[in-house]
DNA sequence: AATTAAGTTTAATATTATTAAACTTTGATT
DNA sequence: AATCAAAGTTTAATAATATTAAACTTAATT
């Protein structure tokens, strides 16, 4: 059961962070857009900015986010950022070799979330940074990559719930999923064909902390076509995936990070 | 008027940015800290995880930040940290001449804010970089010397409910405030005599934009024995916090930045 | 294996958030 | 300068939600 008015607070916050608007946001505007009651809106708005998390300007009544979001920033886990740098470079090889977009993906609780991206190279390409895979652990190869190895507590607790179903080829069966789970723990890696964009194919790799947990993966994706068209190239991709997992491994034994925020 | 549940979840998320622990906040640590009852802080946790804000480990069930709070320093206006950054050298020039700390202030609608600060390089130093002046408009210098030089109708709005009395000394009285406000519109410059902190005497002057409102404040603290032993050193305070402020303020001329967040 | 502590879920209840309507302020238009 | 329209604010009644305590589950410790 979910807090309706922490929703709403936290849905207006998403808004601010996706307007990018230098001259702040109307009470009207957030109303239009999120459609709230501008009275109820406006009780929201005056709590939030008492706690200083937006503030309203003086002259013009509009709202902007605070500085005080700016804080958590500096907070929040220094660690991957350390992680992400160390992975950049081999991230950046396997788009010079295949062209083709490039995700870095770790979870927080039972959420996929991306760490970095590369976009693709090609006039033909795959968008779908801006996507928001939170709840596609079981429709990306990035996702199913780190299920795959995960235990099974931890799986049953990321895939409780709803299956959402992202194209006609999401498999959304708890049986049909923990059966393609064994064949991606056999194989040590995972594929996405279409399941979470239509003629989108992506190839993804885990990369294991100290403990042999999974702590992130890296996924490439290419237009279906070309893997159709040419039977090599899914094995390109595939080998420059795989080799840059591996190194991007080397990280916890290097810095012997256990990877500790994360359990799996 | 203020929602309570709104109120609950910024401040939980107000004691994750104050903790700095890096292996989570359990929900016992939120309901014994925040005295919250344990079954309506995990409704409340449970919908600010489903929102990415926090989440919770998979094994250990503690609650850490969520990545997501990191995208919002990437949007909070870049125009302040040009400020801050072209401020540096100016407080440093104080710091350097008093010895003092030093505070570069601002507003974000009705709340004191702390741009950035110096500490004292002296033995026995005053240290208050940690409090929280929000709701210190009217007791500091740095506030102060803003409040002096708006509109009448944004004074109204900032001083309206309770003038916190901090000190014996904070003036929380409406009719005397606004005798000293006039005063120091008159003398160009603030000063706060024990008001915020007992022991603590502080100049502040203010720094105006291009349309001559003022965006922000520099402030420079003293123990207050200091002053009253030497007659010289409130004047040599005085003229560097002067000339800083005076040659801060030149950025606006310089970059024809507006400081159109603020209406003053 | 038993015990304790922490976390989770439930369904009833009490409190709170929401609503619509009245009101105020602000900016635009004549 | 006066009127009008649009946006924001406040209110007090009501509808809906958050909270509670208690039961339950899970996990760690002796």
């Amino acid at each position: 059961m979910s807090v309706k008015s922490i929703f709403k607070t936290l849905d207006t916050l998403d808004y601010f962070l996706s307007s990018n608007s230098t001259k702040g946001i109307s009470l009207k505007e957030i109303c239009d857009r999120l459609g709230f009651k501008k009275s109820a809106a406006h009780h929201m708005l005056s709590t939030i900015c008492d706690k200083g998390y937006l503030y309203q300007d003086l002259k013009s009544k509009r709202y902007f986010l605070g500085s005080k979001l700016k804080k958590f920033s500096e907070v929040i886990d220094l660690k991957a950022n350390e992680f992400i740098s160390y992975a950049g470079p081999f991230l950046k090889k396997i788009n010079d070799i295949t062209g083709e977009a490039v995700h870095l993906a770790s979870f927080e609780g039972t959420k996929l979330i991306t760490l970095s991206m590369l976009e693709s190279t090609h006039p033909v390409r795959v968008d779908h940074g801006f996507l928001n895979k939170d709840n596609a652990f079981h429709a990306t190869a990035s996702g199913k990559a780190m299920l795959a190895f995960m235990t099974e507590a931890s799986q049953k607790k990321i895939l409780k719930g709803r299956l959402e179903k992202f194209t006609n080829h999401t498999i959304n069966n708890l049986e049909h999923l923990s059966f393609e789970l064994d064949k991606i723990n056999k194989n040590g890696f995972a594929t996405d064909d279409e399941e979470f964009q239509p003629g989108v194919f992506c190839v993804g790799f885990p990369i294991f902390d100290n403990q042999q947990k999974p702590f992130a993966s890296i996924s490439c994706s290419s237009p279906k076509f070309k893997i159709i068209n040419d039977k090599k190239y899914l094995d390109k991709i595939k080998s420059s995936v795989k080799f840059s997992a591996i190194e991007i491994g080397k990280y916890f034994k290097k810095t012997n990070n256990k990877g500790d925020k994360h359990a799996a």
